[in-house]
DNA sequence: CGTCCACGTCTAC
DNA sequence: TAGACCTGGACGG
């Protein structure tokens, strides 16, 4: 579920189902979980939540007893308990019945009713974690959404920071300076500006005021625009992309809260939903490369010609910064960066064979002897294998070249076809 | 069956 | 700056 809008509607999701209903007990924690027990016993509680970025924090709220004698000695919570969860790659809340629990439910609250229900935090591979007692955790920078003003504010001031000689795509994952953004939303906002994802992020943000002079036009929560907001910047002498780069990173995660479903949950019924309002990440036709730390960045292809991309790739690699052709990666594409294989199309339209050309994955005879001779349970075996296959696919298969999947025309020229234009394992 | 990939951090060389 | 941490879906043989 996970970025900025999934942890936000994961909010509105708990305060919605929440309302109104009394928890009672212990809260109980899987027992595979390494994460803390959550030392907080009340025999009538209620649970709100709130959003920053890529945390959420529940709040357990004793509900006075009528009678002071039933909560006097039994240990019994009266001071309200802030828990603060991050999801990792996974995590989510569901509120079921007892029996309807969903596997890999690893922290739960139980309503008093009967049959009582449970909200669950759901965190299939427990990358996720949660505080009991915490704070938000004070590397974060302020939430990109919600609090947009000091967002602006401590990226602008921080400009001189070392970190922002890295790539633009690198650093919007850099939860200090854009707490929320994640992968698919930096591929949708360097997309939306046509910002290529490998220049520096100085040379980009340079020049931005920390004070959006759109603001007081008090976007977005409600049916906002991406396009008429730039459009409204340039007529007050905003100087293009870079004013609007903080900005989109304010209102293209806020787009995805409007959708109205869940966002990146492809268990969501309203999942077909975002798959359409993605324009870049995973989208076919999109181009896809390796950033420095090994995640896919998505960005746009040329939308008339391979042959245009291809040449301004290489002359911007000639003249560094000079040239950006539409489709340039940049010119901080890590040296042996490499696009992942090619995806297949959908199948309906998957007549043309003939860009499949798979790409060599060999082992390594060094890698195979390694390998046999370590010493381990079969499990572990198979892990292991699994690990090495990975890096040595990223050590030895890395190269210059970039995505081009050779297929039909891109669905820019032509209106958005939904879910038609995605590559398959967007489908559902 | 095996391999690759995924919405994110963490921390140990 | 690799890996570690995990599970499971999609895909290929």
């Amino acid at each position: 579920m996970p970025e900025g809008p999934e942890l936000h509607l994961a909010s509105l999701y708990v305060n919605k189902v929440c309302d109104g209903v009394v928890f009672t007990g212990q809260i109980r924690k899987s027992e595979v979980s390494k994460c803390p027990d959550v030392p907080f016993t009340c025999k009538a509680y209620r649970i709100t939540a709130t959003s920053r970025g890529k945390e959420v924090k529940l709040t357990l709220t004793p509900i006075k007893s009528d009678d002071p004698k039933k909560t006097v000695n039994t240990g019994q919570a009266d001071q309200p308990m802030e828990i603060f969860f991050r999801f990792g790659m996974s995590g989510y809340f569901s509120f079921t019945n007892e029996d309807e629990i969903p596997k890999h439910a690893h922290l739960r609250f139980y309503t008093t009713e009967k049959p009582c229900r449970v909200l669950s935090f759901v965190d299939t591979r427990r990358f996720g974690s949660w505080h009991p007692n915490g704070t938000w955790q004070p590397e974060r920078g302020p939430c990109v959404m919600f609090e947009y003003k000091s967002f602006r504010e401590n990226v602008v001031s921080h400009l001189s920071d070392r970190v922002f000689d890295r790539p633009i795509c690198e650093v919007l994952l850099n939860q200090k300076y854009f707490n929320g953004i994640g992968n698919y939303l930096r591929a949708e906002i360097l997309y939306r500006l046509n910002i290529p994802p490998f220049v520096p992020a100085r040379t980009v943000l340079e020049g931005v005021e920390s004070e959006d002079v759109c603001e007081n036009e008090k976007p977005v929560y409600k049916h906002i625009t991406g396009k008429k907001n730039s459009e409204k910047a340039q007529e007050k002498g905003v100087k293009g992309e870079a004013s609007d780069l903080l900005r989109m990173c304010h209102t293209v995660p806020l787009e995805v809260v409007n959708l109205g479903g869940k966002g990146y949950n492809p268990a969501d019924a309203d999942y077909s939903g975002f798959v359409a309002w993605l324009q870049c990440y995973s989208v076919d036709g999109m181009k896809s490369v390796q950033d420095h730390n090994g995640r896919t960045i998505w960005f746009k292809v040329s939308s008339s010609c391979n042959l245009i991309y291809e040449a301004g790739f290489y002359i911007s690699h000639l003249f560094k910064k000079i040239c950006f052709f539409q489709g340039d990666p940049g010119p901080l594409l890590p040296k042996d960066s490499k696009s992942p294989r090619v995806k297949k199309r959908i199948k309906k339209d998957d007549q043309d064979h003939t860009y499949k050309k798979k790409k060599g994955r060999n082992r390594s005879e060094s890698t195979i002897k390694k390998r046999m001779t370590k010493k381990e349970t079969p499990k572990k075996a198979k892990d292991e294998r699994q690990r090495e296959a990975g890096s040595r696919r990223r050590k030895t298969e890395r190269t210059q070249e970039v995505s081009t999947p050779r297929r039909r025309k891109s669905s820019k020229a032509e209106p958005t076809t939904g879910s038609l234009r995605r590559s398959r394992r967007f489908a559902k």
